[in-house]
DNA sequence: TTGTATGCGTTATCAA
DNA sequence: TTGATAACGCATACAA
């Protein structure tokens, strides 16, 4: 394994120069330049990142702190965050955030602690904490904001319109004849969940539907919550019970499309149901599901972008990028 | 941000011995050792492992090829990893592996070339190539198998008993009363779907029931697969027909659910369904699932302690570490 | 049992 | 535009 100073003394350089073509600096004439790359490359030279992060006292590592890894959302984030710093030279450090130990400030801390890393994700719920947004900051931590539920100041967030993804869903069931369309929603906390909620609500009113309140239902993103909640949907009269159901995650759908199987209900000729996130779940049911794909290599990929040229300043305009999710329509939800 | 010279002041020692109590050396008095130890605490003194991984020459990275990530079995595989990584104090990098491009050898190089690591982490079907073994070795790179198909020379593994898991499922459904009982195998190449299957067979014949052909159906782990196979099976005049299906992974069980609930039958009463793995899926099915769990924590907490210790010769006498499963009895199989 | 001095592969300071 | 040398934090050969 060849060393910045084999590299200097092939190209009769020293070091230094070395250093100053590998990151391109600009006083450096295009013939030494030339020199240097040519031994970099006949010695099969690539630099020891670990000296490179020992000598700039920065860490290469990305911290991101999640809840429950076995929810589509978080295990798709996780994988998508696995990759992205695989591919941007970086380590993924997670830690399993308690979510029931409320004193997330005091967590997050401990996990600075022990890592010392400076680069850090933060994702829902952890995000739309300011106590931490501001923690991080004493401490000189880039971070970036995943889905947060609002534009927080002098922070970068990387988001989906959540509201659009909604309404086209719905409109989809609209479009294939709906009137009767149910919802179940998210986590009340969850500002996604309020955001789709809103979405379908207006998809609803634009093409002059009712809204009935008795159609929509408080399913917490949660698999049980979601199987009595469509119970009580389906149990309705057939004539005023709904013919679709929108959930604001696939768990949910999975509820609702094995609720509809065990009374007896084709999907989608009976009830059409379509969930959100096209989560690996989506893999797992029959007929399958109509969701929407959230970005996540993409989401990942850009924060890796926006850690590596985060605003030096401690104040600065909110960035926010908003991301294209797609939406797949199938089995579930069309004849 | 405290150094070891730092506590090494503190202490009124040498770094050297600082190191020494870091490291924990043998000889160090016991008094200097406690001193040492408070001046560590009060400086809240943690390590660089930068500098160590620098000085050591290793790297603290542990390598991973996997193949699907949105499998049950792979995805609850890296998540451990992350998990055991952190807690070791490494870092887990990994790559998809094409397992379409058969070329793994050339894959794994790349790989190995790209990251400089030199401890790997190796799972089906990666586990099971002699290839792979050999470029491994040659590149002084130290390397445990997760669940390989037989006992490599030279190689350490980590294994679950997959024949007597298989038998304590079969038990099960026989203790639940079931004489027809069918299964569906996973993929011919795994030899874990070989010895599942002939647990199942082993078990019947201690119960003194027989093997039907007919009701072994090859599902390749695959939930499309699954579909059709239970179809089949299910389709079968009600007196002949199974009432247990014991499934090589859960993909498989969740697609015997569907059929099931699809075709009228309940679960558990009229069909049992029994998977394996219980993977997250096991979470979004109801009747919950009868699943056998594989000890991925355990799993890859060892392979670190594993690759610390790894044998210095190239060549020693195979280990293989039996984990320890469990059986999860659940409403889908029991009444 | 403990301490001193050196080097790991980079980048940065300062001088040339 | 270039180069000699120090420094990052740790572990170890060697010395005491």
């Amino acid at each position: 394994m060849s060393t910045i100073h084999d590299v200097a003394e092939k190209a009769g350089v020293s070091v230094k120069t070395v250093s100053r073509v590998l990151n391109d600096y600009s006083h450096v004439s295009k013939n030494t330049r030339d020199k240097v790359q040519k031994a970099m490359d006949e010695l099969d030279y690539s630099p020891s990142s670990i000296a490179r992060q020992m000598r700039l006292g920065d860490t290469l590592s990305v911290g991101l702190m999640y809840g429950d890894p076995t929810s589509g959302y978080q295990s798709g984030l996780n994988q998508a965050f696995l990759e992205a710093c695989f591919n941007a030279g970086r380590y993924l450090v997670a830690e399993l955030l308690d979510e029931s130990d409320r004193d997330w400030l005091s967590q997050v801390g401990r996990f600075l602690d022990k890592t010392k890393i400076k680069n850090v994700v933060l994702v829902p719920p952890l995000c739309d904490s300011e106590e931490v947004h501001e923690l991080l900051r004493q401490r000189g931590v880039n971070f970036v904001l995943i889905s947060p539920s609002q534009t927080f100041p002098s922070c970068v967030s990387i988001v989906i319109d959540e509201q659009k993804a909604a309404i086209q869903i719905t409109k989809h069931l609209i479009n294939q004849g709906h009137t009767r369309i149910a919802h179940l929603t998210g986590d009340v906390m969850h500002v996604a969940s309020l955001l789709r909620q809103r979405g379908y609500e207006k998809a609803l009113k634009d093409a002059g539907l009712p809204i009935r309140s008795n159609f929509i239902k408080e399913g917490g993103f949660d698999y049980k919550k979601a199987l009595s909640c469509t119970q009580e949907l389906l149990s309705l009269p057939e004539n005023t019970r709904p013919t679709a159901i929108f959930c604001s995650n696939d768990e949910m759908a999975a509820a609702a499309m094995m609720v509809a199987s065990k009374m007896g209900l084709s999907v989608p000729e009976q009830v059409a149901i379509a969930g959100f996130d096209d989560s690996f779940i989506s893999k797992v049911l029959w007929p399958q599901l109509t969701s929407v794909a959230q970005p996540f290599s993409k989401m990942a990929a850009e924060a890796m972008q926006q850690l590596n040229n985060f605003p030096k300043s401690q104040n600065f305009d909110p960035i926010v990028r908003v991301l294209p999710h797609k939406l797949y329509v199938r089995e579930s939800s069309q004849l």
